[in-house]
DNA sequence: TCGCACTATTGACTCATTCCAGATTATGAG
DNA sequence: CTCATAATCTGGAATGAGTCAATAGTGCGA
């Protein structure tokens, strides 16, 4: 826990952040258990621990720390962004369409597969994302429940 | 042009859908030039054809003509929904994260690639999209206008 | 031709996120 | 340690994409 907060505290401070209550406690949120949360989800955490903190103030340290690299970004069709702590290996995502969930995926063909499109139209291509769309388990009992699709 | 139109309304009745005007007008605002426009860029388009159209119009079509299957839409990560004509076949797309730009990608390893997730965390995977992210050749061009990066 | 289920319209509303202006605060220089 | 200041936080208003709901209108099969 100390630890942690220590540790977290030279990682902002390595990548040329300031550490402030509200900075530590969103990242720590990111980083805890049950990854891939929503803005909303993370400021609820944070708050936990702070007692109160705006939703601007979330918003803005989210974004900061996804620029420096310590966070990543990833925005599913249809549901608000949510975010992650593995940064640097290029893994994939498979998505719930019913309720979001979020789950990592490593590729099973290792490097990056397709990462060079044949025809680029003329683009720089600075990077591939791969999402998986399906249905969690949970969503799959809810709807066996259903007695009609 | 008249063709075209007999054509769109046979394959509106041939997915059972009723052929009005919006929905026919959208519909060939999706179809031609332009293709990958957001919900807005239709709208205008359609209102160009026929005087008036409400938003609501634009996007309950969207939905309707998404769900028979006629046309596709994808959303990236930050910009409004885009819709576009090519089904059935399994394509990708390059995305322009300054202006939003979408263009087709055919996927160079021909069949598609890493669709099969090793570990699907109990998910049912039903489809794997992949999104190359970059800049396009107008806002590379806009970049280098500019003298400071 | 008629009726009704499907569509269109209008306007209010949600949700995620951003913008703004003023108050606080972390940090480096002295 | 103290101060100045630029970075950060707060609260509230605003935006943009999209949805909901109720009423009016219409395609199309009988």
């Amino acid at each position: 826990m100390m630890t942690n907060e220590i540790t977290l505290h030279e990682s902002l401070r390595s990548v040329g952040l300031r550490v402030t209550a509200p900075r530590l406690t969103v990242l720590m949120s990111v980083l805890g258990e049950g990854q891939h949360r929503d803005a909303e989800a993370i400021a609820v955490a944070a708050r936990k621990r702070l007692g109160a903190l705006s939703t601007q103030a979330v918003y803005n340290n989210l974004h900061t720390l996804e620029e420096a690299g310590l966070i990543r970004r990833i925005q599913p069709s249809g549901h608000p962004a949510r975010y992650e702590a593995r940064v640097g290996d290029n893994h994939h995502h498979i998505v719930c369409r019913q309720c979001g969930l979020t789950a990592d995926v490593d590729c099973t063909v290792g490097a990056a597969p397709c990462l060079e499109p044949s025809a680029d139209h003329g683009f720089i291509v600075q990077e591939a994302e791969v999402i998986f769309w399906g249905q969690c388990p949970q969503c799959q009992q809810e709807t066996n429940l259903e007695p009609k699709g």
